[in-house]
DNA sequence: TGGTTATCTGAACGCACGTTCAGATCAAGC
DNA sequence: GCTTGATCTGAACGTGCGTTCAGATAACCA
């Protein structure tokens, strides 16, 4: 006797994130245009029209992914205290970030490597989240510049290096390995406390 | 009248680098799965099967671009006067770096992107070569620790670090934009050497 | 318990993919 | 100028793609 459509114990609450998080491995792993749908869907046990409840279409399932993850990255930076002077306000940065991100690595990864497979305007809602990202670690370097505790030449671009610096981290870290989060933080807090010190 | 087989002018040093220059650049604007031999073929002026005569198949043709690029880096660099103190030899390293990345940014982002995409044995060799050049970093930064001049508490992590964030000029550098290559270069040096600095 | 809605299956659609190959045409050397 | 080999076309192959949808079944609610 076949079982022929809905199936036992299937709920949108517990189908839905569980479409996401395939989604987000696999595209991470694969990457966007290399991952099927029907992938998708055999990942979660389920068949592939199955998945258009979830989504319009893949192009919305990858933005979707982006967005979250933006979105969760400027919610939880706009939780962490952010008062003070510029020192403390760029170590509170660095540690932050290599935090969050290091917790979620695919995330991360999809973020940077599939920007170029979202349509344009999908693109630009990503892009100026991440602007708006960069522009708070800006402010603080001009804090600082002012204070003057920092000496940066050119904060945009300061920002900029210091962002790509600490997102390096996901490329060769390994929970469970020689270093642990925060001496991975302390290291990369001396190497940028310095490098901006005046 | 059809011209329905080798076309005039046709000429395998002529069709083969256009080939991959073609890969290239597409692969780099839209991502090697999202790419196909057509487009390729498209872009070039010529039909899908004639690629094969220049490549055995699709992966071939991507490992053979990451591939070429990794040997050129690697050569450039082993053309530098390489001798002197840590610091000449950092400030060295930092400026070829950027100026060698900035000249082939395509090459670059690929190089990065798409290692997922190659098959293990593949991806084993660029692994290598890359390693091979992160290590050249460390020595340096080691050396420097030796001679006093550097304080770096991981000599691995450093160079990680710096290579990170000095590949990072790719992102968002423009040329004809308001900062100069070698303003660029000023700027990058600026930040490791304080960032290593005794 | 019965009716309604949410959820999923299975099949189908047109299309594009990577790759192969026989045959046509051009380039080059004698 | 003819022959030979290099180069390319055009068609074809099987496969898998994203997406749609009618119908079947489970979950829920009155």
């Amino acid at each position: 006797m076949a079982r022929m459509a809905r199936t036992q114990g299937s709920h949108s609450e517990i189908t839905g994130p569980r479409v996401r998080e395939a989604a987000l491995q696999l595209f991470a792993k694969h990457g966007y245009a290399a991952v099927s749908m029907r992938r998708i869907a055999s990942e979660v046990g389920v068949q592939a029209g199955a998945l258009y409840n979830y989504t319009p279409d893949k192009q919305a399932l990858l933005f979707s992914l982006l967005r979250g993850h933006m979105d969760d990255l400027l919610a939880a930076r706009a939780e962490l205290r952010d008062a003070g002077g510029a020192l403390v306000r760029l170590e509170r940065f660095v540690r932050f970030h290599i935090a969050f991100h290091l917790e979620r690595p695919e995330a991360v990864f999809i973020s940077y490597m599939e920007l170029r497979n979202l349509e344009p305007e999908n693109f630009a809602v990503i892009e100026g989240l991440r602007r708006e990202y960069e522009g708070q670690l800006e402010a603080i370097l001009r804090q600082g510049a002012a204070e003057g505790v920092f000496d940066v030449s050119d904060a945009k671009i300061a920002a900029l290096a210091v962002i790509a610096m600490l997102t390096g981290v996901t490329t060769w870290y390994r929970s469970g390995g020689r270093l642990s989060v925060p001496e991975v933080q302390q290291i990369y807090w001396t190497m940028v406390r310095k490098a901006v010190a005046a």
